[in-house]
DNA sequence: GTCATCCTCTGGACTAGGTCAGTTGTGATG
DNA sequence: CATCACAACTGACCTAGTCCAGAGGATGAC
């Protein structure tokens, strides 16, 4: 009985390796958990261990009742330009798609009147979506906006770049942003929109964001899948 | 027998309600997984995957075989600014400490090389220290300097900050910064140093610095324990 | 061709234990 | 009073299963 390194890692080993080697490749799936613990001579629990920390490295990941996928590349985001994230993916060679959740005039939480410097009660448009990655769901984002300053924008088509749609129709041009990342865990909506697990990790990016005379505009609160994601930050852009 | 939510969802509710009402507060241990399994009748591996979940989420954390903690606040952290690392820890009023693991003088890794534009097979100086936070182990970094530019900066005393030594000793100062955050898992000596098990997820900030003149100094690889820190970073510095 | 139905495969959630290896406090010993 | 050995306690790691619910394909009625 060796005992170099513990069953987990071994198992972890012998999976990176495959992957490295390109005999598994981007998007495939790996066999079931039932028949990695047959193959390995051990139980589902240890499988699953190792599974889940190959999960947190980001080189695999699950979807739930389907089957664990090794991970496509990480996107690469910054989080300083709001650019429209059709664009910014179709740079990167990959393909995006966003799907409107919902759209909703909501009474401000208490965090969020202080992030947005709003007095207690105000009223928000509150929208939700959530974006796809080559098919694959990699991000659930909240915006908060003004209501004010965007009069009539719930009936547009919302599944356009929000960008897009303050120049051409409130001609409201992005200046300064400010941002927060926090590694946290998902839960509710944010786990049902992702199809992640109650408590997968998660990289939630929270931004305020100025117009071009430096008024806030907006916030939106993104929660990414973390190993969907590289965030790349430049302080002098090129 | 009730099945509203799950059960993991119930502890994971009772933990979470117990900390914000300040009944567990920042710090504290809490009872052991043997403990809580028979309080919430149930097994440890429930009881862990509760416990994980929350440690996912930045509330708790756990040291190796000496229990559960609650988590203190993040410390907020800018990395456009490679400030001192001891200031912006006691700005924050809380108590900041160095110890240096390693210092070498090493040939660079290809990966290495690239960050850095480096011809192959260039020497380096790398530096390996942990920093502490009240206390605690919170990251792990590693230091890779162009020889050239610091002779002789290993004989001296690398447990104070590094801006400050190239500040003094070298007159270099800090111009540009460009770096990249992913979440990933620790392995190895990172587990290790950070005190963290095989897997455990963590946020890898990877800096390259550039002097006031525009080339490449050094760079750094920063493994922060997830729950640790709060990257905050404005475009526009107040 | 379309649509509902069923059946199989998947991971999710859970039980009920076990051994091992660090950590820590206690108490005896010098 | 300091120090060292030891026992108790901790999470780490592991076994060997059960039952459930969603996903997806095959099948068959219309």
């Amino acid at each position: 009985m060796e005992r170099t390194t513990t069953q987990t890692a071994q198992i972890r080993l012998a999976l990176t390796s495959q992957i490295n080697s390109g005999l598994l490749q981007s998007g495939m799936k790996l066999p079931s958990e039932r028949e990695l613990s047959e193959l390995f001579g051990t139980t589902r629990i240890t499988i699953k261990e190792a599974l889940q920390s190959l999960e947190a490295e980001g080189r695999i990941y699950c979807e739930d009742r389907r089957g664990w996928f090794v991970a496509p590349p990480r996107l690469v985001y910054n989080p300083l330009y709001r650019s429209h994230f059709h664009e910014m993916v179709e740079r990167q060679q990959r393909q995006a798609s966003t799907r409107v959740l919902s759209v909703r005039n909501i009474v401000a939480a208490p965090s969020l009147c202080q992030e947005l410097e709003l007095p207690a009660l105000s009223r928000l448009f509150q929208i939700r979506r959530v974006r796809s990655l080559d098919g694959r769901v990699v991000m659930f984002v909240e915006h908060h906006l003004k209501p004010e300053r965007f009069p009539g924008i719930l009936e547009l088509d919302l599944s356009q770049s929000l960008t897009g749609i303050y120049q051409q129709h409130y001609d409201i041009h992005y200046g300064r942003s400010r941002f927060d990342i926090v590694s946290t865990a998902a839960s509710g909506e944010v786990a049902q929109a992702l199809t992640l697990g109650e408590g997968s990790p998660i990289l939630l990016v929270s931004r305020v964001n100025y117009d071009q005379h430096g008024a806030i505009i907006d916030s939106d609160h993104e929660y990414w899948r973390h190993d969907a994601v590289r965030i790349s930050v430049d302080s002098r852009p090129g």
